[in-house]
RNA sequence: GCGCCCGUAGCUCAGUGGACAGAGCGGCGGACUUCUAAUCCGCGGGUCGGAGGUUCGAAUCCUCCCGGGCGCGCCA
């Protein structure tokens, strides 16, 4: 196997070229210990049965090769079969220089070719104001949206509501009440929002959803396109011929549990043969895929799961690529205040809007906690902890590296991509190039397994690296300044794409 | 009863086959004549819910059990 490992190919993924260069089925991985070299390669033991070998022997040759790069200053064999690089300081070098080179599109477009996605998210019926629940929702899908677009791809977000059920009519209902001086309707909406709205005249539905707008731009989330029930239901009667379905207890059931759902679901209420929510989601489904959507990506709360399957049934129903649709859950959100529960149900009353909460903890840091945890685990969150604590807040911390690289880059001129080193780089210095060398790989595995909880986790460990680089060197008029300040740059431009991708400000001062 | 999710440090959680399991918060003790101390350094903290199994190797994959959450509407 002949090396022709070069970086005058500049990719964005200088761990990848090196892991290339030492064979196709060869990933480098950063060891927790110092003593097993910069990266690390499993290669050895995965390859050892497969090819008939010793996990050792094989792994001596993948040092021999290693050791003919010329950054690779040596390699080991160690343990059972792994390989230890240790690398030049010449490599880092390298490595910052395509960091700078990519500038800020360090990381992105990993998708090859891009393709178009819809990801509809939020979709809550605009009968109250959007709480912490939505607000979930809206965190997490717009943080996979933005993951989908710095990998190339070409997305839309998508608000859907019901403007016509039965849901909608005790809003109205409770509107029409307190216009006529009653009380609204037992199993209607209260609050102050909807005596402000009884005090406007005309339908309450098209306020209330410019106030859920409003709340979801100041939460910096746009939507591309808002898509009414009403409107989707028109296409029902052309599509209902091609669905499978059945007539039982005098309503029309699809036959959905022969495509993969787990049941049948009412499509045509018995007695006045109404649409149900469910039969509305067959033409939204061939508008999406319709409007030339490859993939759809619906964002539903853990509470919807039960009906998780049932979208790729309608898919499969009427012969589209059940692949094109793709259901994301997330699981709840528990607020504490004062040590009080209290569970984000708004028919229990506790609600928590998502505008006070946002008052109570910033947007910044609403956006963080919302994102910070895996989409399958329970948030929960101390209201009175986040806001009174916010000056040790992870999100902080994270800021704060981007501004203090922003005051060193406001005391200098110097701009340039020159990054030769003047001397030995110091452990810091290897430490922090290395961090900042994994960004490709940590937005690859977020956008594909739509975890984004993996950035907040990767942008502590940058401000990490950086901070602890810059307690110990001097950066301006040190001898290693050009160095050092693309290592400033190069790490500024990796923490902005981090807090970008979540949705967060990076300050220039704090 | 059935389905989905979760169970990792005192608390909140990272970690979807690799080396002695990590972070933040909380606790204790240190470091500013500097480009920002919203920072840094040190100390303490664990039967990865339990039991089997697969593997050279399991917090991670499989089976069963225990505990918690959420669903199982002709509501949305």
């Amino acid at each position: 196997m002949q090396s022709r490992y070069s970086l005058a190919s500049l990719t964005a993924d200088p761990v990848s070229t090196l892991a290339e260069a030492l064979g196709p089925d060869v990933e480098l991985e950063r060891p927790s210990e110092a003593v097993h070299g910069d990266y690390a390669t499993n290669a050895a033991l995965k390859l050892a049965g497969l090819r008939r070998m010793a996990p050792r022997e094989l792994a001596s040759e993948l040092v021999a090769l290693a050791e003919s790069l010329p950054e690779v200053e040596r390699a080991e064999v160690a343990g059972p079969g792994f390989v230890n690089l240790f690398l030049r300081d010449a490599w880092f070098a390298d490595t910052l220089a395509v960091v700078l080179a990519e500038g800020d599109g360090f990381g992105g477009g990993s998708a090859d070719p891009g393709a178009r996605y819809q990801v509809e998210m939020v979709s809550a019926n605009p009968t109250g104001p959007l709480h912490v629940a939505h607000a979930r929702n809206a965190a997490y899908g717009d943080s996979v949206a933005r993951l989908l677009e710095f990998a190339g791809n070409d997305v839309s977000r998508e608000y859907y509501y019901n403007d016509s059920g039965g849901q909608m009519d005790r809003f109205r209902a409770s509107v029409e009440a307190i216009r006529r001086g009653e009380e609204p309707p037992a199993d209607g909406y209260r609050g102050d929002y909807v005596r402000e709205l009884a005090a406007q005249i005309g339908d309450p539905v098209p306020e209330m959803l410019h106030r859920i707008e409003a709340s979801l731009e100041r939460f910096r989330i746009h939507f591309d396109s808002w898509e009414r029930q009403s409107v989707v239901e028109q296409r029902l009667p052309e599509l209902l011929p091609k669905l499978d379905t059945y007539e039982k207890d005098g309503a029309l059931w699809a036959r959905s549990s022969a495509y993969g759902d787990e049941e049948d679901r009412v499509l045509l209420r018995s007695g006045d043969r109404s649409p149900t929510y469910r039969a509305a989601d067959v033409p939204y489904l061939v508008e999406k895929l319709d409007r030339g959507f490859d993939r759809a990506i619906y964002v539903l709360g853990a509470d919807h799961h039960g009906t998780r399957n049932w979208y790729a049934a309608v898919a499969r129903m009427l012969g589209y690529d059940p692949g094109r649709v793709e259901v994301l859950l997330y699981q709840l959100v528990h607020l504490t205040r004062g040590g009080e529960q209290a569970r984000m149900s708004r028919r229990r009353g506790d609600i928590v809007f998502l505008d006070e909460f946002l008052d109570e903890i910033g947007v910044d840091a609403a956006r963080w906690y919302l994102v910070n945890r895996g989409p399958d685990q329970t948030i929960e969150i101390d209201v009175d902890l986040a806001a009174e604590r916010s000056q040790k807040n992870p999100v902080y911390y994270v800021q704060y590296a981007h501004a203090r690289i922003a005051g060193i880059l406001r005391n200098t001129d110097h701009a340039t991509n020159d990054v030769s080193l003047a001397e030995p780089l110091a452990p810091e210095e290897r430490e922090l190039v290395k961090r900042l060398a994994e960004l490709p790989a940590v937005l690859r595995e977020a956008t594909e397994h739509r975890g984004p909880q993996a950035i907040p986790a990767y942008a502590i460990r940058v401000a990490d690296d950086f901070h602890r680089f810059y307690h110990e060197h001097r950066v301006l008029e040190s001898e290693q300044e050009a160095f050092r300040l693309g290592l400033c740059r190069a790490t500024q431009t990796v923490i902005a794409r981090c807090l970008q991708l979540v949705g967060v400000e990076a300050p220039d001062r704090m």
